[in-house]
DNA sequence: TTGTACGCGTTATCAG
DNA sequence: CTGATAACGCGTACAA
């Protein structure tokens, strides 16, 4: 049984392959209701699908977009590639991914790969410092970055309102009353969020001239703990707020993100710490286990969906624009997409 | 700038466009090592790129897979889709995915969508129950069903050796000293994977004697306390096995999949139960909380790589032998790869 | 309102 | 060893 083609149809609904292509695009603008019926008729009885590859051909466009993740493991990339993937069917396109595993190399083969497979735009959540590759390749097909910015190049970007998020974890955990802060962090800042955040950590902490600062938490569980036990110590008070001496001093940690999170909680488990009694914490993703940890782990929870409609509308306007008679490359924009704090019992002293 | 085509190619290098084609296609096993090298030259000048639609159309195979994940938000997904990932593009293999989000209709959906985007076969980790879409699609392109079986039906299927897997976990608690032993599944027993080892689990008590049964925990936490609370109690003790009466009775748990581990772990934050000193706890899938809970949780790892090289092995084989010149679909093979078990803390009396 | 004819970029066949 | 040529299936001017 060989493949039924727009020819086959016309055939057997007595016209012209045009015609067909026509009520296929459903440029029945004028069209007999009479052969536009046949023609229902004939594709509905032969089952028949147009073929996506010679529609490429003949359009230069797929209906294809490419999406890399840094890292798939990280729950915020699967829930954004389920969204994603959700909302492009929606609009009858397809999602292509690549896996670059924070691996800045085996990103630049996943864009080649991509826009060897003719996906008509990318969007990417990247690992890499290096704009060249990105630039190579933004050069002729749109693209979005997620989550995560490059710089040297200005392309269009989504992201959550980190620096707003850092401001109510802050929040949270100043109404519990703690005296002493700590931003838990990876050892190598490489992404742009990781860094984003910090630095706002830290112009909070001086603007409410609050103690504390960012802690790259050693990678070795052992070595976390001695360093988490030191931020536990009674605080030399200095003298301007004797008034506190008397108490005992709260510490608030909020983990930068999911991962740094259960490492900080893995640590701690070598210590007699006890949340939400000896330090409160707060942190980034809402992973399955902060419902458990701590009886909930109060958590900043970035809005997956939104992020997901942001970046494939950003997307999808850049390539109409892009493929119509003489349109050129959008202005890249920047975009915020507002997360939510989750409260929950390990910000609140007990 | 237009786009570089095979004939530019052929116009500058002085051939014509079949023999750059023929370059393309590394047939040259006659072709003059000059005019090899001036091809090459001028495709390395250009940059050139062939153009995949153009090859699809003529070739109709457009060296894409599709991949159908159940559930995303699983680990388990995320990591085969890494793999897969991965050693696809090892392949020059582009993969298309999509998520059914565990609803039949939208994997249904996907099938469809995946076909007219046109893959050259599919790996689908199905959550339906219904043979009929992937029958359809079966007979058309290569299917291989991932990790869930389906019934009514005959596809390649790839899976862990669950029984062994379940079989290795008994060990552990018996090892242990557990006198009874409670298998801890969802409600909705839909999948056949977990089908499979809650069978071997009861098989297993049966044939070793031992006491216990499947529990289906309640979705509700509170709920779910008072079945791991009863689990608990002082069992009535058979007449025949008397001499362990003095013992206090000690519990082990297997959690039949990560999630159902979570509930387990939320519920059990509600009884004043401490593992690994009232019950001993085993689970499916490595989460990365595993390290963490309980100071370790026993856990039966899947192998996800090599559950991707033999999906990828059997999808490329018959998408192969289907190409060729009066190539049949080859036979279904059901496929098992071992996984491992990493026993923790979690299953070691103290 | 519909049909004709061409071309999108590539590969396979066949002839030289 | 290489070149001309005909498809692959579709969309779209242009003609009718």
């Amino acid at each position: 049984m060989a493949r039924v083609t727009i020819k086959d149809i016309a055939e057997q609904a007595g016209v012209s392959p045009a015609t067909v292509s026509r009520f296929l695009n459903k440029r029945y603008g004028s069209m007999s209701s009479e052969t536009r019926d046949r023609i229902a008729q004939v594709i509905e009885r032969t089952g028949y699908k147009p073929n996506n590859a010679a529609r490429s051909l003949r359009l230069d466009r797929t209906n294809t977009i490419g999406v890399i993740l840094a890292d798939i493991r990280n729950p915020f990339s699967s829930a954004m590639l389920e969204e994603l993937s959700q909302q492009a069917a929606q609009r009858g396109c397809s999602i292509v991914t690549a896996i670059s595993s924070n691996n800045s190399q085996s990103e630049a083969e996943a864009l080649e790969r991509l826009v060897d497979a003719g996906v008509d735009g990318i969007i990417v959540n990247t690992c890499s410092n290096d704009p060249a590759p990105l630039r190579a390749v933004a050069a002729t097909k749109p693209v979005v970055l997620l989550d995560r910015d490059v710089e040297g190049i200005d392309l269009s970007l989504v992201t959550s309102n980190n620096a707003a998020l850092i401001d109510e974890l802050l929040d949270q955990l100043q109404q519990a009353g703690c005296t002493r802060y700590h931003l838990l962090t990876e050892y190598d800042e490489t992404s742009s969020v990781r860094r984003g955040r910090a630095d706002r950590f830290e112009h909070e902490i001086r603007r409410r001239g609050l103690a504390g600062c960012v802690l790259a938490l050693d990678p070795d569980a052992g070595h976390a703990a001695a360093q988490i036990s030191t931020c536990l110590e009674p605080a030399e008070i200095p003298s301007h707020s004797a008034a506190a001496t008397s108490c005992k001093p709260i510490t608030g940690f909020i983990a930068i993100n999911g991962l740094v999170f259960l490492r900080f909680v893995e640590a701690l488990g070598l210590t007699d710490t006890v949340v939400p009694r000896d330090a409160l914490v707060a942190t980034f993703d809402e992973y399955p286990w902060n419902h458990v940890l701590f009886g909930g782990v109060t958590t900043a929870m970035q809005d997956t969906a939104g992020l997901a409609t942001a970046a494939l509308e950003q997307l999808f306007t850049a390539i109409d624009q892009l493929s119509r008679r003489g349109g050129f490359m959008p202005a890249p924009q920047h975009i915020e997409v507002p997360g939510t704090i989750i409260p929950r019992a390990s910000s609140r002293l007990r």
